[in-house]
RNA sequence: GGAGGCGUCGCCUAGUCCGGUCUAUGGCGCCCGCCUGCUAAGCGGGUUGAGGGCUACAACCCUCUCGCGAGUUCAAAUCUCGCCGCCUCCGCCA
């Protein structure tokens, strides 16, 4: 049974829920799910009921004559009919339920900026200096060109629009960044694991990408998967459905796979270049710890500070947003953006993305441990990027672009590309 | 793609052919208590998960849960079908 809150929560507070609704922007009738929800307990109480009334019929048929027998049979008869009728009528109630509950949204941050969108996300942070150039800087589609380090007209005729192939050095570099990323999280102790983008449906609901999300995900129908947009979508489902011991948490993992986006919601944006791509290499970081406000945010902040640490390693000026409530999406307690300097779109953009989802995730996962006095409860998941190109691979060869056409390494790469200083 | 085997309450396991006191056996582990200079052993009890009643998140009671779902039946761990997963072999193949 998925479900983002506990119904206890949803019918105990629906204030807290209705305010949810309000500030995130959501279409959800509150009074009508809380209504719904006490109608499918009434319906579920009348079938436990019934069962019981069965079992016991049930046994007094054992021990009964065959007269007594033939009388029962058709008593039993009578009764399944009607049994069979409040079972039915329960489970289309229940079902109806359960779409209501999969758009109940988890409560927010209270300190998270109130707000309808993107427009409302406030910066809190800024860090380095966007460079400045003494000779005109190209845009990345531009310089890769002119290196031989992509292909885009011919990776279009392949695969259509925002397909690419890179070449040569583009890819060295691509693997350098992912290399180092990976390097970095397990320096910090997170272990290193390869995740399917290849998924089944449940996967994309335990994480929260479903139903809302189904659009941008592409869909295999003869083999009833999708590929993944994250890699968040395995790295939850890996553990979905167990309890785990609280002395196996927190678990840290660096997740590395292939991701996957339609991009529907944004045709005809972004469609130069490599900065909005239907395929991506990501780096993912990922956490589940226990249920607890303070241990969460000791994550979150961790979790922020790989990235930040990423980004000053490769050199590159960077944005940290808190996220408002409108733009943080359905399941998050807190989102902070981390937005990278892009030369030739003379902005910031995202290149990482911070969520805390408190036990939301968790309780549509059923990713649950057993607490040191026995009681089990939901975990807490949180996510970041580490890494995702080519995204982070427009930034870095924009910003260290040089006169003569060159890009300079940062230096913590150079050893994932035999010391080279310059490409 | 073909053939076969298997999935029981943390782990192992009895039960499945011949449906019903299975409110699922036993062992290990774990928890509580007793005993005991300490420890171990021994003894007694407890130990799947979910929802509900009641409501103090205690006790007690009810329903569901033997991989998941459906079917047959008065009755399903047990019979039938579908799905999922694991194992073995054959074929094909990075």
């Amino acid at each position: 049974m998925f479900a983002m809150l506990d119904v206890r929560t949803i019918r105990e507070h629906p204030d807290l829920v209705k305010h949810a609704v309000e500030v995130k922007g959501i279409d959800l009738d509150v009074d009508a799910l809380v209504a719904l929800e006490a109608e499918v307990r009434r319906l579920r109480h009348e079938v436990d009921n019934a069962m019981g009334e069965r079992k016991r019929r049930s046994k007094e048929f054992g021990r009964a004559d065959e007269a007594t027998r033939e009388r029962l049979r058709a008593e039993q008869a009578e009764f399944d009919v009607r049994l069979s009728a409040t079972k039915d009528e329960h489970a289309v109630r229940a079902a109806e339920l359960q779409d209501l509950m999969l758009q109940v949204p988890g409560i927010p941050w209270d300190q998270a900026p109130v707000g309808a969108g993107e427009a409302e996300n406030v910066v809190i942070k800024k860090v380095g200096t966007p460079p400045t150039f003494d000779f005109e800087p190209l845009d990345h589609v531009t310089l890769l060109e002119e290196r031989g380090w992509a292909e885009f007209a011919r990776a279009r005729n392949v695969s259509g629009e925002r397909a690419y192939a890179l070449r040569g050095d583009a890819v060295l570099l691509e693997r350098a960044v992912l290399s180092y990323a990976l390097d970095l999280l397990v320096t910090r102790s997170f272990t290193p694991i390869s995740v399917p983008s290849l998924v089944r449906e449940a996967a994309l609901v335990g994480t929260g990408m479903f139903p809302k999300g189904r659009e941008e995900t592409y869909e295999l129908p003869a083999d009833d998967l999708f590929l993944a947009g994250t890699g968040e979508v395995a790295l939850v489902g890996l553990h979905a459905g167990e309890i785990l011991d609280k002395a196996q948490l927190p678990l840290l993992y660096a997740g590395i796979s292939p991701c996957f986006r339609r991009e529907i919601g944004s045709a005809g944006r972004d469609v130069r270049g490599l900065v909005r791509v239907h395929q991506f290499e990501k780096v993912e970081q990922f956490v589940v710890c226990e249920a607890d406000d303070a241990e969460s945010e000791k994550w979150h902040q961790a979790l922020l500070d790989c990235a930040e640490q990423l980004l000053l390693d490769l050199d590159l000026a960077y944005e940290v947003v808190e996220c408002s409530t409108g733009d943080m999406g359905l399941g998050k307690f807190r989102m902070n953006d981390i937005n990278t300097w892009f030369p030739s779109l003379e902005s910031f953009r995202e290149t990482h993305s911070c969520s805390t989802l408190h036990d939301w995730q968790a309780r549509r996962a059923s990713l649950r441990y057993r607490d040191t006095d026995g009681t089990i409860k939901h975990a807490h998941t949180l996510n970041n990027t580490a890494a995702a190109t080519p995204r982070l691979l427009v930034a870095l060869i924009e910003n260290h672009q040089n006169a003569d056409r060159t890009v300079t390494v940062p230096p913590v790469l150079r050893p994932y590309l035999q010391g080279r200083e310059v490409l």
